[in-house]
DNA sequence: CTGAAAGCGCTTACAG
DNA sequence: CTGAAAGCGCTTACAG
């Protein structure tokens, strides 16, 4: 049987040092008007007594709670890239000695719920929302909190935030396979279930930016969305091999699911980069191990430096309530990407396709 | 600007709905005394106000405060294995309406600061402890928290908790490769660092017993102990493949760093499964696509049953405090492993050479 | 510098 | 079935 005895209270401080449940409060919170006899006498008190504060009670008097939300997708999706995100969260918070609320979502129903029910409200502080494309009513359900929201991974126009340029990221990793000579480059993107949505469409975006910007035809026969599963990118993958003029590279949207690709690539005899080069985004951890070259970004920064943002909002509410950051992300070339094979260039290039191939009809006859 | 409006209380909802207030929590949670009429008055003015119970004024007089406080080391190190099993909770808890509070550790300063704060305290109604072991000092510290604690990813004598056999799966695995004809086989375990540690010691036990069992000699010097980065990982391997007598197969803590050692033996030209087996421990989700044997556990199931744990005790506070619920384990083969070389072991049986080639000394002259 | 008193927003006996 | 009142453990003006 556990111990249950009865915690001590401000009350029983008060009698132990002598003093008025007034002072106790004062002493223990640092006011400066404390005597400091008073002060260690009652801070001994409480030791000795192993006090600790009602948060409830004081929230209930001061309207704060010390603690802050964040609202996140399941973890399963993205475990290493949500994962290293709320350790960087936590490390500030935990510093600031603010507690740390989590609500994870992880389909539409617990999506509705949430919304519906705003279980943060009264609850914490600030809400700190992670990965998430809200609605335009989600967005306003949001101010209904009257607590400051912090966008993370993700930039909401307008609201403050902390995230990387997804577009620019993209159009600089397809650069790099279009400066390695590559002319035909596929993307495989997640396809967005149950309206949660990284940042998939930016991605694309900075993918055809970089296509239009060299005069490379985009071709939407090359641009996949794949279920986040083994089976969902194997079939993807399908697709690409099956096209009348295959891609010599692709960009895929996450490392998580370029390490499938490359696991797929190979299983079926296509040399990577021997045939296919293969880019991610993100540089997991695991990505050196895998020799993958991807884009960098630091999730963990990215939860600390949000976090960092939404404890100064606190401290001073009355700065800019849209700060954004935008975090830097980088190329790291490794062993996944290489120059296009010389004889399919050449081939490519004698033929003079015009893109499209996947529009020819058929012949049934 | 975002709009501050006062939220509403319950004093503004039985205004409304023309009842007291003691009327309006009877209603909102569903004492049954209440007329439907005036329930669904109360109801309708609720909403219309977007009333939300303020939890720190019913925490306050109900001494419950519908949060699980959940502790566990930075995710940085096992972000797969921790964000799951986080999930796992995250999904339980969520459904029985209870808030998570996450307390993330990373460093022994940030440990003895919990212990010491113990901020949990008058903050939730129940501790999770997630892969943690902890000293007798720090779990009786945590007794005095006065709240149910449920131990999670581990073991811990006479106190509720829920984890698998890691002794029992590790000798399984260790099993496995001796099925197969090995009999040189190393353990690569992550050092402990700061104090904390996983199921390091269970697994050591694991594979020393099955090596036991089947009459193989312990060499020391095939247990080895790797910080957890690549760097670790690579002096580790060179360690085992600067022996006189190399191992044919490696027994890894985890899928993580298998997935490293993977990486570090084939880029020196080591061929796995061909002259190294390498079996690893949790059927991360990456496993497959490495093709990695593995030994299976669900940190997800673990986290799930752990919350509905803490949920029933919750619910029902006179059951028994230390129920404990092992999980199943089991070998995933996959083309990590195979038998050894025959040419090594024809060798190594022609050598007949006892163990320990490490402890011969050096000869200087 | 310290204390007495009011009050934060609820829940819960206790009456009626 | 509903209401008035007390009280949960704090913080904060207000006196002194």
């Amino acid at each position: 049987m556990v111990g249950e005895q009865r915690q001590a209270t401000m009350a029983d401080v008060a009698r132990e040092a002598g003093v008025s449940v007034s002072t106790v409060s004062r002493a223990l919170r640092g006011v400066p008007t404390v005597t400091p006899e008073t002060r260690s006498r009652v801070e001994r008190a409480a030791r000795d007594m192993s006090f600790a504060l009602s948060r409830s009670a004081s929230s209930l008097v001061t309207g704060k709670t010390r603690r802050v939300a964040v609202l996140m997708p399941g973890l399963a999706r993205a475990p290493w890239f949500l994962g290293t995100t709320l350790t960087g969260i936590a490390g500030v918070l935990g510093e600031a000695e603010l507690d740390l609320l989590v609500y994870v979502v992880t389909n539409k129903a617990e999506r509705a719920a949430f919304f519906d029910r705003l279980p943060a409200r009264h609850n914490a502080d600030a809400l700190m929302v992670v990965s998430f494309i809200l609605t335009q009513e989600e967005r306003e359900r949001l101010d209904e909190l009257g607590v400051p929201v912090v966008f993370v991974s993700q930039h909401a126009p307008g609201r403050a935030g902390v995230y990387v340029d997804d577009a620019e990221a993209a159009r600089k990793g397809t650069q790099h396979l279009l400066n390695l000579g590559h002319r035909r480059i596929a993307h495989i993107q997640s396809a967005v279930v149950e309206s949660f949505a990284w940042s998939a469409h930016d991605r694309l975006a900075g993918y055809r930016q970089a296509l239009e910007d060299a005069g490379v035809p985009c071709d939407d026969a090359l641009v996949v969305r794949a279920e986040y599963s083994r089976e969902g990118l194997r079939e993807g993958i399908g697709s690409l091999l099956s096209l009348l003029q295959m891609p010599t590279a692709v960009f895929v949207e996450t490392d998580e699911m370029a390490f499938e690709v490359l696991s797929i690539l190979r299983s079926c005899g296509i040399e990577v980069p021997g045939r296919m080069s293969v880019l991610g985004f993100d540089d997991h951890s695991l990505a050196e191990a895998l020799d993958l070259s991807t884009i960098a970004q630091s999730p963990r920064d990215t939860g600390r430096i949000a976090a960092e943002l939404v404890s100064s909002i606190l401290a001073d509410p009355s700065g800019d309530p849209a700060r954004q950051v935008v975090l830097p992300t980088h190329l790291i070339p490794r062993g996944s990407t290489a120059p296009p094979p010389r004889n399919r260039q050449a081939e490519a290039a004698a033929a003079g396709r015009p893109g499209e191939p996947s529009d020819v009809p058929a012949d049934d006859s």
